[in-house]
DNA sequence: GTCTATAGTCGGATAGAC
DNA sequence: GTCTATCCGACTATAGAC
Protein backbone atom coordinates (compact mmCIF):
# COMPACT_ATOMS: atom_id res chain seq x y z
CA UNK A 1 0.00 0.00 0.00
CA UNK A 2 1.23 3.54 -0.65
CA UNK A 3 3.89 2.32 -3.12
CA UNK A 4 3.28 5.02 -5.31
CA UNK A 5 6.12 7.52 -3.71
CA UNK A 6 9.14 5.29 -4.37
CA UNK A 7 9.71 2.17 -7.47
CA UNK A 8 10.78 5.09 -9.81
CA UNK A 9 13.18 4.07 -12.53
CA UNK A 10 16.84 5.05 -12.63
CA UNK A 11 19.74 6.61 -10.91
CA UNK A 12 18.51 6.22 -6.71
CA UNK A 13 15.14 6.20 -5.40
CA UNK A 14 13.79 8.26 -3.05
CA UNK A 15 17.41 9.74 -2.74
CA UNK A 16 16.81 13.10 -1.23
CA UNK A 17 14.98 11.39 1.78
CA UNK A 18 17.83 9.53 2.26
CA UNK A 19 20.26 11.96 2.27
CA UNK A 20 18.51 14.36 4.94
CA UNK A 21 17.39 11.28 7.10
CA UNK A 22 21.93 10.61 6.73
CA UNK A 23 22.66 14.32 7.39
CA UNK A 24 20.27 14.59 10.30
CA UNK A 25 21.71 11.92 11.99
CA UNK A 26 25.06 13.72 11.96
CA UNK A 27 23.89 17.12 12.76
CA UNK A 28 21.04 16.88 15.25
CA UNK A 29 23.79 14.14 17.11
CA UNK A 30 26.83 17.18 16.72
CA UNK A 31 24.48 20.07 18.02
CA UNK A 32 21.33 18.78 19.31
CA UNK A 33 17.86 19.80 18.28
CA UNK A 34 17.64 22.87 18.54
CA UNK A 35 21.32 24.08 17.97
CA UNK A 36 21.10 21.85 14.55
CA UNK A 37 20.06 24.25 12.06
CA UNK A 38 18.11 22.95 8.79
CA UNK A 39 20.70 24.90 7.02
CA UNK A 40 23.29 22.86 8.06
CA UNK A 41 21.48 19.66 7.39
CA UNK A 42 20.14 20.71 4.13
CA UNK A 43 24.26 21.78 3.39
CA UNK A 44 25.60 18.33 4.87
CA UNK A 45 22.91 16.34 3.20
CA UNK A 46 23.71 18.86 -0.13
CA UNK A 47 20.23 19.23 -0.81
CA UNK A 48 18.30 21.96 -0.78
CA UNK A 49 17.20 23.90 2.30
CA UNK A 50 12.98 23.80 0.79
CA UNK A 51 13.07 20.12 0.39
CA UNK A 52 13.09 20.01 4.43
CA UNK A 53 9.62 21.28 4.82
CA UNK A 54 8.71 19.58 1.66
CA UNK A 55 9.63 16.13 2.36
CA UNK A 56 9.40 15.82 6.18
CA UNK A 57 6.92 18.99 7.05
CA UNK A 58 9.79 20.64 8.81
CA UNK A 59 12.48 20.73 11.20
CA UNK A 60 10.73 18.14 13.44
CA UNK A 61 9.41 15.70 11.02
CA UNK A 62 12.75 15.14 9.67
CA UNK A 63 13.97 14.95 13.43
CA UNK A 64 11.22 12.03 13.76
CA UNK A 65 12.04 10.28 10.67
CA UNK A 66 15.80 10.32 11.83
CA UNK A 67 14.66 9.05 15.30
CA UNK A 68 12.73 6.27 13.32
CA UNK A 69 15.32 5.38 11.24
CA UNK A 70 18.05 4.29 14.21
CA UNK A 71 15.28 2.09 15.94
CA UNK A 72 14.85 0.16 12.72
CA UNK A 73 18.39 0.17 12.01
CA UNK A 74 18.61 -0.72 15.57
CA UNK A 75 16.05 -3.52 15.59
CA UNK A 76 17.35 -4.93 12.31
CA UNK A 77 20.64 -6.10 14.25
CA UNK A 78 18.35 -7.01 17.34
CA UNK A 79 16.00 -9.08 16.42
CA UNK A 80 17.85 -11.89 14.94
CA UNK A 81 19.65 -12.42 18.27
CA UNK A 82 16.75 -11.62 20.31
CA UNK A 83 14.91 -14.14 18.08
CA UNK A 84 17.13 -16.80 18.26
CA UNK A 85 17.52 -16.59 22.25
CA UNK A 86 13.99 -16.71 22.60
CA UNK A 87 13.13 -19.08 20.00
CA UNK A 88 15.33 -21.07 22.69
CA UNK A 89 13.88 -20.34 26.06
CA UNK A 90 10.65 -21.18 24.35
CA UNK A 91 11.31 -24.64 23.86
CA UNK A 92 11.58 -25.03 28.11
CA UNK A 93 13.94 -23.49 30.62
CA UNK A 94 17.53 -23.98 29.70
CA UNK A 95 20.22 -25.57 32.61
CA UNK A 96 21.83 -22.38 34.15
CA UNK A 97 25.16 -23.04 32.13
CA UNK A 98 23.10 -23.23 28.63
CA UNK A 99 21.39 -20.00 29.61
CA UNK A 100 25.05 -18.44 30.86
CA UNK A 101 26.17 -19.16 27.59
CA UNK A 102 23.15 -17.43 25.72
CA UNK A 103 23.44 -14.22 27.66
CA UNK A 104 27.56 -14.28 26.98
CA UNK A 105 26.76 -14.44 23.38
CA UNK A 106 24.30 -12.03 23.44
CA UNK A 107 25.83 -9.37 25.24
CA UNK A 108 28.99 -9.93 23.08
CA UNK A 109 27.20 -9.04 20.17
CA UNK A 110 25.86 -5.79 21.68
CA UNK A 111 29.55 -4.92 22.41
CA UNK A 112 30.47 -5.71 19.14
CA UNK A 113 27.03 -3.24 17.78
CA UNK A 114 27.68 -0.53 20.45
CA UNK A 115 31.56 -0.44 20.35
CA UNK A 116 32.43 -1.81 17.07
CA UNK A 117 30.04 -0.87 14.85
CA UNK A 118 30.23 2.49 12.63
CA UNK A 119 26.85 3.53 13.07
CA UNK A 120 27.06 3.32 16.57
CA UNK A 121 28.78 6.62 17.06
CA UNK A 122 25.90 8.21 15.40
CA UNK A 123 23.42 6.76 16.97
CA UNK A 124 24.05 7.02 20.56
CA UNK A 125 24.45 10.67 20.37
CA UNK A 126 21.19 11.04 19.63
CA UNK A 127 19.98 8.54 22.03
CA UNK A 128 21.96 9.77 25.18
CA UNK A 129 20.11 13.01 24.39
CA UNK A 130 16.90 11.54 24.85
CA UNK A 131 18.22 10.13 28.13
CA UNK A 132 18.86 13.47 29.17
CA UNK A 133 15.89 15.56 27.88
CA UNK A 134 13.38 13.36 26.62
CA UNK A 135 11.21 14.40 23.79
CA UNK A 136 8.65 12.21 22.86
CA UNK A 137 10.89 10.44 20.84
CA UNK A 138 12.58 9.20 23.62
CA UNK A 139 9.39 6.81 24.28
CA UNK A 140 10.03 4.81 21.10
CA UNK A 141 13.74 4.72 21.75
CA UNK A 142 12.84 3.01 25.03
CA UNK A 143 10.38 1.17 24.06
CA UNK A 144 12.05 -0.31 20.97
CA UNK A 145 15.72 -0.71 21.94
CA UNK A 146 16.46 -0.03 26.12
CA UNK A 147 13.54 -2.04 27.05
CA UNK A 148 13.86 -5.29 24.86
CA UNK A 149 17.70 -5.07 25.77
CA UNK A 150 16.88 -5.01 29.82
CA UNK A 151 14.50 -7.55 29.46
CA UNK A 152 16.93 -10.19 27.99
CA UNK A 153 19.49 -10.13 29.73
CA UNK A 154 17.17 -9.65 33.08
CA UNK A 155 15.53 -12.76 32.00
CA UNK A 156 18.61 -14.71 31.22
CA UNK A 157 19.93 -13.73 34.16
CA UNK A 158 17.12 -14.96 36.20
CA UNK A 159 17.16 -18.25 34.73
CA UNK A 160 21.13 -18.18 35.49
CA UNK A 161 20.22 -17.31 38.82
CA UNK A 162 17.19 -19.71 39.46
CA UNK A 163 14.88 -17.69 39.69
CA UNK A 164 11.48 -19.48 39.09
CA UNK A 165 9.12 -16.12 38.71
CA UNK A 166 11.52 -14.05 36.41
CA UNK A 167 13.73 -11.54 37.19
CA UNK A 168 12.98 -9.34 40.43
CA UNK A 169 14.24 -6.14 41.31
CA UNK A 170 17.84 -7.41 42.17
CA UNK A 171 17.85 -8.96 39.04
CA UNK A 172 16.63 -6.16 37.25
CA UNK A 173 19.06 -3.51 38.99
CA UNK A 174 22.00 -6.35 37.89
CA UNK A 175 21.24 -6.41 34.21
CA UNK A 176 21.10 -2.83 34.01
CA UNK A 177 24.91 -2.59 35.43
CA UNK A 178 25.55 -5.27 32.52
CA UNK A 179 24.16 -2.78 29.94
CA UNK A 180 25.50 0.20 31.87
CA UNK A 181 29.15 -1.60 31.53
CA UNK A 182 28.58 -1.63 27.70
CA UNK A 183 26.70 1.52 27.34
CA UNK A 184 29.45 3.41 29.48
CA UNK A 185 32.22 2.43 26.45
CA UNK A 186 29.84 4.35 24.34
CA UNK A 187 28.70 7.21 26.15
CA UNK A 188 32.00 7.88 28.13
CA UNK A 189 34.03 7.12 24.94
CA UNK A 190 35.74 10.98 25.19
CA UNK A 191 36.79 10.38 28.46
CA UNK A 192 38.47 6.65 27.27
CA UNK A 193 40.04 7.74 24.55
CA UNK A 194 41.43 10.92 26.23
CA UNK A 195 42.64 8.46 29.68
CA UNK A 196 44.60 5.61 27.41
CA UNK A 197 45.41 8.38 24.37
CA UNK A 198 43.78 6.73 21.67
CA UNK A 199 42.48 7.84 18.33
CA UNK A 200 38.79 5.80 18.32
CA UNK A 201 38.03 2.20 18.79
CA UNK A 202 40.01 0.25 16.70
CA UNK A 203 38.66 -3.38 15.60
CA UNK A 204 41.18 -4.41 18.35
CA UNK A 205 40.34 -2.37 20.87
CA UNK A 206 36.56 -3.53 20.27
CA UNK A 207 37.97 -7.37 20.96
CA UNK A 208 39.51 -6.38 23.74
CA UNK A 209 36.39 -4.35 25.61
CA UNK A 210 34.41 -7.52 24.61
CA UNK A 211 36.71 -9.54 26.31
CA UNK A 212 36.87 -7.46 29.44
CA UNK A 213 32.97 -7.60 29.32
CA UNK A 214 32.58 -10.84 28.99
CA UNK A 215 35.30 -11.20 32.38
CA UNK A 216 32.95 -8.58 34.05
CA UNK A 217 30.17 -10.59 33.20
CA UNK A 218 31.83 -14.13 34.17
CA UNK A 219 32.72 -12.67 37.75
CA UNK A 220 29.29 -10.82 38.84
CA UNK A 221 27.96 -14.23 38.11
CA UNK A 222 30.61 -16.48 39.91
CA UNK A 223 30.17 -13.73 42.78
CA UNK A 224 26.10 -13.80 42.46
CA UNK A 225 26.04 -17.77 42.63
CA UNK A 226 28.68 -17.53 45.79
CA UNK A 227 26.61 -15.49 47.40
CA UNK A 228 23.00 -15.84 45.86
CA UNK A 229 19.59 -16.09 47.21
CA UNK A 230 20.58 -13.59 50.22
CA UNK A 231 22.16 -10.28 49.32
CA UNK A 232 22.51 -8.76 52.93
CA UNK A 233 25.74 -10.76 54.11
CA UNK B 1 44.14 41.47 44.28
CA UNK B 2 40.67 42.66 42.19
CA UNK B 3 38.97 42.09 45.58
CA UNK B 4 37.36 45.59 45.20
CA UNK B 5 33.69 44.10 43.51
CA UNK B 6 33.12 41.83 46.20
CA UNK B 7 33.03 42.23 49.87
CA UNK B 8 30.19 44.73 49.84
CA UNK B 9 27.95 45.86 52.80
CA UNK B 10 24.61 44.55 53.96
CA UNK B 11 22.02 42.34 52.17
CA UNK B 12 23.35 39.03 49.80
CA UNK B 13 26.67 40.00 48.01
CA UNK B 14 26.61 39.63 44.58
CA UNK B 15 23.76 37.81 44.33
CA UNK B 16 22.83 38.02 41.28
CA UNK B 17 26.10 36.36 39.54
CA UNK B 18 25.22 33.58 41.81
CA UNK B 19 21.24 33.22 40.43
CA UNK B 20 22.48 33.14 36.96
CA UNK B 21 25.03 30.53 37.97
CA UNK B 22 22.53 28.48 39.58
CA UNK B 23 19.65 29.47 37.03
CA UNK B 24 22.42 28.36 33.97
CA UNK B 25 22.96 25.29 35.61
CA UNK B 26 19.29 24.08 35.63
CA UNK B 27 18.53 26.05 31.95
CA UNK B 28 21.83 24.60 30.04
CA UNK B 29 21.63 21.21 31.08
CA UNK B 30 18.18 20.90 30.36
CA UNK B 31 18.21 22.23 26.94
CA UNK B 32 21.72 22.34 25.85
CA UNK B 33 24.12 25.22 24.83
CA UNK B 34 22.35 26.69 22.39
CA UNK B 35 18.83 25.22 23.08
CA UNK B 36 18.96 27.65 26.10
CA UNK B 37 18.15 30.98 25.62
CA UNK B 38 19.16 34.37 27.95
CA UNK B 39 15.99 34.80 28.15
CA UNK B 40 15.06 31.29 29.74
CA UNK B 41 17.69 31.64 32.56
CA UNK B 42 17.51 35.50 32.97
CA UNK B 43 13.81 33.99 33.58
CA UNK B 44 14.45 31.08 35.91
CA UNK B 45 16.89 32.86 37.99
CA UNK B 46 14.37 36.04 37.83
CA UNK B 47 17.04 38.67 37.20
CA UNK B 48 16.99 40.74 34.02
CA UNK B 49 18.25 39.77 30.83
CA UNK B 50 20.61 42.49 30.42
CA UNK B 51 22.67 41.02 33.70
CA UNK B 52 24.40 38.43 31.43
CA UNK B 53 26.06 40.41 29.57
CA UNK B 54 26.68 42.86 32.18
CA UNK B 55 27.93 40.16 34.63
CA UNK B 56 29.41 37.51 31.97
CA UNK B 57 29.93 39.12 29.16
CA UNK B 58 27.76 37.41 27.22
CA UNK B 59 25.62 33.63 27.33
CA UNK B 60 29.27 32.04 26.40
CA UNK B 61 30.73 33.46 29.59
CA UNK B 62 27.87 32.72 31.56
CA UNK B 63 28.24 28.90 30.50
CA UNK B 64 32.26 29.42 31.45
CA UNK B 65 30.80 30.26 34.95
CA UNK B 66 28.63 27.71 34.76
CA UNK B 67 31.54 24.98 34.05
CA UNK B 68 33.69 26.58 36.71
CA UNK B 69 30.84 26.35 39.19
CA UNK B 70 30.80 22.69 38.69
CA UNK B 71 34.18 22.03 38.71
CA UNK B 72 35.23 23.74 41.89
CA UNK B 73 31.60 21.88 43.73
CA UNK B 74 32.70 18.70 42.13
CA UNK B 75 36.41 19.14 43.38
CA UNK B 76 35.38 20.37 47.11
CA UNK B 77 33.41 17.02 47.59
CA UNK B 78 36.25 14.93 45.96
CA UNK B 79 39.42 16.50 46.86
CA UNK B 80 39.12 15.07 50.59
CA UNK B 81 39.03 11.34 49.63
CA UNK B 82 42.12 12.14 47.21
CA UNK B 83 43.91 13.58 49.39
CA UNK B 84 43.11 11.24 52.27
CA UNK B 85 44.22 8.22 50.19
CA UNK B 86 46.93 9.68 48.13
CA UNK B 87 48.20 10.94 52.09
CA UNK B 88 48.04 7.17 52.57
CA UNK B 89 49.76 5.55 49.28
CA UNK B 90 52.49 8.58 50.48
CA UNK B 91 53.30 6.49 53.54
CA UNK B 92 54.38 3.32 51.47
CA UNK B 93 52.47 0.97 49.59
CA UNK B 94 49.93 -0.62 50.98
CA UNK B 95 49.07 -4.09 51.01
CA UNK B 96 46.08 -5.50 48.32
CA UNK B 97 44.13 -5.88 51.09
CA UNK B 98 44.34 -2.44 52.81
CA UNK B 99 43.96 -1.15 48.74
CA UNK B 100 41.18 -2.60 48.18
CA UNK B 101 39.46 -1.20 51.12
CA UNK B 102 40.75 2.13 49.90
CA UNK B 103 39.13 1.57 46.39
CA UNK B 104 35.76 0.56 48.11
CA UNK B 105 35.64 3.48 50.19
CA UNK B 106 36.45 5.80 46.82
CA UNK B 107 33.66 4.21 45.04
CA UNK B 108 31.56 4.33 47.62
CA UNK B 109 31.95 8.14 48.04
CA UNK B 110 31.79 8.20 44.39
CA UNK B 111 28.49 6.73 44.37
CA UNK B 112 26.92 8.81 47.18
CA UNK B 113 28.03 12.14 45.52
CA UNK B 114 26.97 10.55 41.68
CA UNK B 115 24.07 8.65 41.98
CA UNK B 116 22.88 10.24 45.78
CA UNK B 117 23.02 13.89 45.90
CA UNK B 118 21.02 16.51 45.19
CA UNK B 119 23.59 18.47 42.56
CA UNK B 120 24.34 15.48 40.49
CA UNK B 121 21.50 15.11 38.16
CA UNK B 122 22.04 18.86 37.44
CA UNK B 123 25.54 18.46 37.12
CA UNK B 124 26.08 15.27 34.81
CA UNK B 125 23.17 16.43 32.46
CA UNK B 126 25.85 19.72 31.34
CA UNK B 127 28.67 17.15 31.74
CA UNK B 128 27.37 14.52 29.52
CA UNK B 129 26.29 16.74 26.86
CA UNK B 130 29.81 17.74 27.05
CA UNK B 131 30.81 14.25 26.68
CA UNK B 132 28.94 14.08 23.34
CA UNK B 133 29.96 17.01 21.55
CA UNK B 134 33.10 18.58 23.82
CA UNK B 135 33.50 22.39 23.78
CA UNK B 136 36.89 24.05 25.10
CA UNK B 137 35.13 22.91 28.35
CA UNK B 138 35.06 19.36 28.21
CA UNK B 139 39.11 19.48 28.83
CA UNK B 140 38.46 21.39 32.13
CA UNK B 141 36.02 18.61 32.90
CA UNK B 142 38.16 15.74 31.98
CA UNK B 143 41.51 17.39 33.72
CA UNK B 144 39.39 18.27 36.63
CA UNK B 145 36.92 15.89 37.67
CA UNK B 146 37.09 13.13 35.21
CA UNK B 147 40.79 12.16 35.06
CA UNK B 148 41.77 12.79 38.77
CA UNK B 149 38.83 9.83 39.00
CA UNK B 150 40.23 7.14 36.61
CA UNK B 151 44.33 7.98 37.81
CA UNK B 152 42.85 7.47 41.44
CA UNK B 153 40.78 4.04 40.76
CA UNK B 154 43.31 2.53 38.35
CA UNK B 155 46.29 3.64 40.45
CA UNK B 156 44.72 1.43 43.56
CA UNK B 157 43.78 -1.28 41.07
CA UNK B 158 46.87 -1.39 40.26
CA UNK B 159 48.45 -1.72 44.22
CA UNK B 160 45.42 -4.51 44.11
CA UNK B 161 46.93 -6.84 41.80
CA UNK B 162 50.14 -6.34 42.65
CA UNK B 163 51.85 -4.48 38.91
CA UNK B 164 54.51 -2.40 40.55
CA UNK B 165 55.38 0.11 37.76
CA UNK B 166 51.65 1.81 38.33
CA UNK B 167 48.50 0.98 35.77
CA UNK B 168 49.38 -0.58 32.74
CA UNK B 169 46.75 -0.17 30.17
CA UNK B 170 44.60 -3.43 30.83
CA UNK B 171 44.59 -1.76 34.17
CA UNK B 172 43.44 1.39 32.66
CA UNK B 173 40.53 0.11 31.24
CA UNK B 174 39.76 -1.67 34.31
CA UNK B 175 39.33 1.29 36.35
CA UNK B 176 37.12 2.70 33.20
CA UNK B 177 34.84 -0.21 33.99
CA UNK B 178 34.41 0.09 37.55
CA UNK B 179 34.10 3.94 37.41
CA UNK B 180 31.55 3.50 34.14
CA UNK B 181 29.17 1.24 36.18
CA UNK B 182 28.84 3.70 38.49
CA UNK B 183 28.26 6.42 36.21
CA UNK B 184 25.49 4.33 34.10
CA UNK B 185 23.26 4.78 36.96
CA UNK B 186 23.53 8.64 36.34
CA UNK B 187 23.61 8.67 32.63
CA UNK B 188 20.76 6.22 32.21
CA UNK B 189 18.75 7.06 35.10
CA UNK B 190 15.34 8.08 32.82
CA UNK B 191 15.81 4.17 31.51
CA UNK B 192 16.14 2.65 34.79
CA UNK B 193 13.99 4.76 36.53
CA UNK B 194 11.15 3.41 33.89
CA UNK B 195 12.46 0.13 33.93
CA UNK B 196 12.17 -0.17 37.54
CA UNK B 197 8.73 1.81 37.70
CA UNK B 198 10.73 4.36 40.06
CA UNK B 199 10.20 8.37 40.75
CA UNK B 200 13.92 9.07 41.40
CA UNK B 201 16.71 7.67 43.45
CA UNK B 202 15.62 7.57 47.28
CA UNK B 203 18.23 7.16 49.45
CA UNK B 204 16.77 3.73 50.01
CA UNK B 205 17.76 2.90 45.92
CA UNK B 206 21.22 5.17 46.44
CA UNK B 207 21.98 2.51 49.43
CA UNK B 208 21.00 -0.46 47.04
CA UNK B 209 22.75 0.78 44.05
CA UNK B 210 26.09 1.15 46.32
CA UNK B 211 25.73 -2.24 47.78
CA UNK B 212 25.83 -3.76 44.38
CA UNK B 213 28.43 -1.45 43.07
CA UNK B 214 30.49 -3.32 45.98
CA UNK B 215 29.69 -6.51 45.32
CA UNK B 216 30.26 -5.91 41.55
CA UNK B 217 33.53 -4.63 42.37
CA UNK B 218 34.52 -6.98 44.92
CA UNK B 219 33.25 -9.89 42.11
CA UNK B 220 35.59 -8.74 39.80
CA UNK B 221 38.57 -8.17 42.37
CA UNK B 222 38.22 -11.66 43.17
CA UNK B 223 37.71 -12.66 39.36
CA UNK B 224 41.39 -10.58 38.62
CA UNK B 225 43.00 -12.55 41.48
CA UNK B 226 42.10 -15.69 40.28
CA UNK B 227 43.16 -15.15 36.59
CA UNK B 228 45.37 -11.98 37.32
CA UNK B 229 48.77 -11.61 35.02
CA UNK B 230 47.89 -13.67 31.75
CA UNK B 231 44.89 -12.72 30.38
CA UNK B 232 43.54 -14.95 27.18
CA UNK B 233 43.15 -18.15 29.19
C1' DG C 1 10.00 17.44 -7.06
C1' DT C 2 13.48 21.12 -6.84
C1' DC C 3 14.80 25.69 -6.71
C1' DT C 4 15.11 31.18 -5.29
C1' DA C 5 13.42 34.75 -2.75
C1' DT C 6 11.27 36.33 1.13
C1' DA C 7 8.19 36.60 5.02
C1' DG C 8 7.85 36.17 9.94
C1' DT C 9 9.86 34.94 14.33
C1' DC C 10 13.10 34.85 17.88
C1' DG C 11 17.60 35.09 20.04
C1' DG C 12 21.72 37.80 21.85
C1' DA C 13 23.65 42.05 22.61
C1' DT C 14 23.58 47.10 23.24
C1' DA C 15 22.11 52.00 24.39
C1' DG C 16 20.95 54.83 27.61
C1' DA C 17 17.67 56.27 31.50
C1' DC C 18 17.55 55.61 36.32
C1' DG D 1 24.22 47.73 39.14
C1' DT D 2 19.58 47.27 37.18
C1' DC D 3 16.09 48.29 34.02
C1' DT D 4 13.35 49.14 29.15
C1' DA D 5 13.53 49.53 24.49
C1' DT D 6 15.57 48.30 20.39
C1' DC D 7 18.76 46.63 16.82
C1' DC D 8 20.65 43.11 14.08
C1' DG D 9 21.42 38.69 12.73
C1' DA D 10 19.95 33.97 12.05
C1' DC D 11 16.55 30.66 11.88
C1' DT D 12 12.27 28.02 9.95
C1' DA D 13 8.84 27.95 6.79
C1' DT D 14 6.33 29.40 2.71
C1' DA D 15 5.22 31.32 -2.02
C1' DG D 16 5.66 30.63 -6.39
C1' DA D 17 8.66 30.03 -10.77
C1' DC D 18 10.52 26.23 -13.22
Amino acid sequence: MAQTTRAKSAPAPGTTRRRLIEAGLDIFGEHGYTGATTRMIADRGEVNLAAIPYHFGGKEGLYGAVIGHIITTVRGQLDPVLGEIEARLGQGRPEPGEAQELLQKFLGRLVDFVVGSKEAPRFSRIILREQMSPSSAYDQIYEGIMRPILIMAATLLAVITGRQDGPDRETQLRAFVLIGQIMAFRFARETLVRSLGLEGYSPGETAEINRIILEQTEAMLFGLQHRSGSATD
